[in-house]
DNA sequence: AAATACTTTCAAAATATTTTGAAAGTTCAA
DNA sequence: TTGAACTTTCAAAATATTTTGAAAGTATTT
């Protein structure tokens, strides 16, 4: 297998799983793209590579952007815009996890809150089981949430502290 | 809020929220649907609670069996199959885990394994940072796999253990 | 100020996914 | 074996998502 070819496969098999993951097959390509190429590309460079047309390039880069792991990078002398992929794979997958909290879990959490403000005869035992099975999905929303809170945290505390031993 | 106004607003959050987590909105809801439910539901129940076609229950409920989240059960006497779902929430998560891990840890670590053989040469450095990019990430996927592994064992031997509980 | 080099937007087109419902399949009782 | 009660299938229709590309927008140079 030749560089091209695995960095093709690569590709394939990250736009394949995004899916799964809730991101499209092309917001992912492109991850994948800027994640195994050594240098910054331009809008065309993506265009070209992945064989898709401006705008789209467009929009999927500035999600990743979004997402905080793909940052904009701009050269002297250059009109053009340049994007590189975070490649430290821990902070993408940290990052990651940050936004899905964001996004996913702390909407059910919300909406959970709203929905244990029924109002309802606490002795109907359909009642009672309703509020039990909602208690519940909070209790272990919460709890997910505040497992990922510390695995994140954690994270970030071990980053900064590698970032400060530089100067020490 | 009523019992069943509160049931629409939960079953409507977790279809909602269902897309973001590569489930379809209606199988979000049909489990949503079971799972505030406190008795077990026909087809025909779910087509009319749902306002869905008899084909559309029938595909989604299997697939909530497939992931392990909901039972069939049948009632002597009756003719017609029933469903329910799991209502212990962690187990829903573990189970939801587990499939995850399988449908889409295990087919990217696969992937990446068939990419990293790929053969040139090592001293070209864009292919020493790809082989490097192509390393992180299999390490990476391999801990996340690894810790979902020990999590999910942890639960299903705590699960076990309070199973045995009841007959000492 | 005008031309140039780019980026962004967005309505329409293409594509992908989901849903329907009627027909085919299955199971069971008589 | 037939018919009634139910479940499953799947091609076509409906719906949702993604993609395109040209026009509008913005920034920079001349």
């Amino acid at each position: 297998m030749t560089l091209d070819e695995a960095k093709q496969h690569l590709i394939q098999a990250w736009g394949t799983l995004g899916s799964s993951w809730g991101v499209s097959r092309t917001m992912a390509q492109v991850h994948a793209l800027l994640l195994v190429s050594p240098v910054a590309m331009t809008t065309e460079d993506i265009m070209e590579a992945l064989q898709i047309s401006r705008g789209n390039v467009n929009m999927n880069v500035r999600d990743l952007i979004d997402w905080g792991i793909v940052r904009k990078v701009l050269k002297p002398g250059e009109r053009k815009e340049f994007f590189e992929a975070e490649k430290d794979v821990w902070k993408v997958g940290m990052q990651v996890a940050k936004e899905r909290k964001k996004r996913e879990l702390e909407p059910l959490i919300r909406a959970l809150e709203q929905v244990s403000t029924i109002e309802a005869d606490i002795t109907d035992p359909d009642v009672k089981q309703f509020a039990e099975t909602v208690e519940n999905l909070k209790k272990f929303a919460n709890n997910t949430n505040n497992t990922l809170e510390t695995i994140i945290k954690a994270e970030e505390n071990f980053f900064w502290a590698s970032f400060f031993k530089l100067f020490k």
